[in-house]
DNA sequence: TTCCAGGCGTATC
DNA sequence: GATACGCATGGA
């Protein structure tokens, strides 16, 4: 990773990323492509605008400061892990090295625990374009992705507006619990993943699968492996046997470009 | 019209 | 522990 500043923008090199492959994944909701090259998102409560400029090598960050590039984007974009080394080790894996190949420039955004537990509370028995909508009407009606803290007022009535249909009681259940006590992120944080797992199930609503999708982007537990329908058919198609040893310890790294791979190559 | 979507709660065995 | 079924909503 190398980057620079240029005016009031930072220009990033960054070899292992890809906009399309990274924010338009499955695995974050609202970034929003505004033109050819670029999207417009956020981080809490922090926008940006990125550009891909192939023709030089770059991506560029728009209005952005040197102390906010590295206080906030270096850790969200996940810029000091090297996605380089993790395909070499997943090429060893047949299946693995296709997906890699088909999407190289995935990574995993490393977002705020309670918008990647809404969001995925949010996503089950549900569609992509679907649940950018939900979230997309959360996000307008709030100016900006609201914290736990703001919802704490919501019912169920007063959430039909997102008509996100039975998943409006469990946002009302995440948020109390969350706003008691009952459910800590600072615990959550250093547990080990199967306890972690069954600290978030206590919400209603939150099976494994919410659960270990929470973990891997909401908590950049890496060894949490999120099993929705697309990777189950990964599973029995490529791997009756378990997952290669090749991918220990970063399985949920592993998944995305997998379950990218499946949902774009087998409609 | 029926089927399906980054699943889960509940009932039943 | 496994399996069957309903669930809000909207696009294909």
């Amino acid at each position: 990773m190398d980057y620079t500043q240029s005016g009031s923008d930072i220009l990033l090199k960054q070899p292992d990323f890809g906009l399309d492959d990274t924010l338009d994944c499955g695995q974050a909701f609202r970034w929003e492509k505004i033109d050819k090259k670029t999207y417009s998102g956020a981080f809490l409560n922090n926008k940006l605008t990125i550009s891909e400029e192939p023709e030089n090598g770059v991506f560029r960050l728009h209005d952005t400061t040197v102390q906010n590039f590295e206080n906030i984007w270096i850790d969200y974009f996940d810029l000091n892990t090297d996605y380089g080394e993790l395909k070499r080790r997943f090429s060893e894996n047949e299946t693995l090295s296709k997906a890699c190949s088909f999407a190289g420039g995935i990574r995993i955004l490393r977002q705020d625990s309670w918008e990647a537990l809404s969001s995925f509370i949010i996503s089950q028995n549900n569609n992509i374009p679907r649940i950018k909508g939900i979230i997309g009407r959360l996000c307008e009606h709030y100016s900006g992705y609201p914290s736990a803290e703001d919802m704490a007022d919501e019912t169920i009535d007063s959430l039909a507006y997102l008509r996100s249909g039975f998943r409006a009681k469990y946002l009302v259940d995440a948020i109390e619990k969350i706003l008691s006590g009952e459910i800590d992120y600072q615990k959550i944080k250093e547990m080990p993943l199967d306890d972690a797992r069954n600290e978030l199930m206590k919400i209603k609503g939150v099976g494994p699968k919410v659960a270990d999708c929470t973990l891997l982007f909401g908590f950049y537990k890496t060894d949490a492996f999120p099993k929705d329908v697309w990777v189950k058919r990964v599973l029995a198609q490529w791997y009756p046997n378990g997952l290669p040893s090749c991918v220990k310890g970063v399985e949920g790294i592993a998944q995305q470009y997998l379950f990218h791979y499946i949902r774009n190559t087998q409609k």
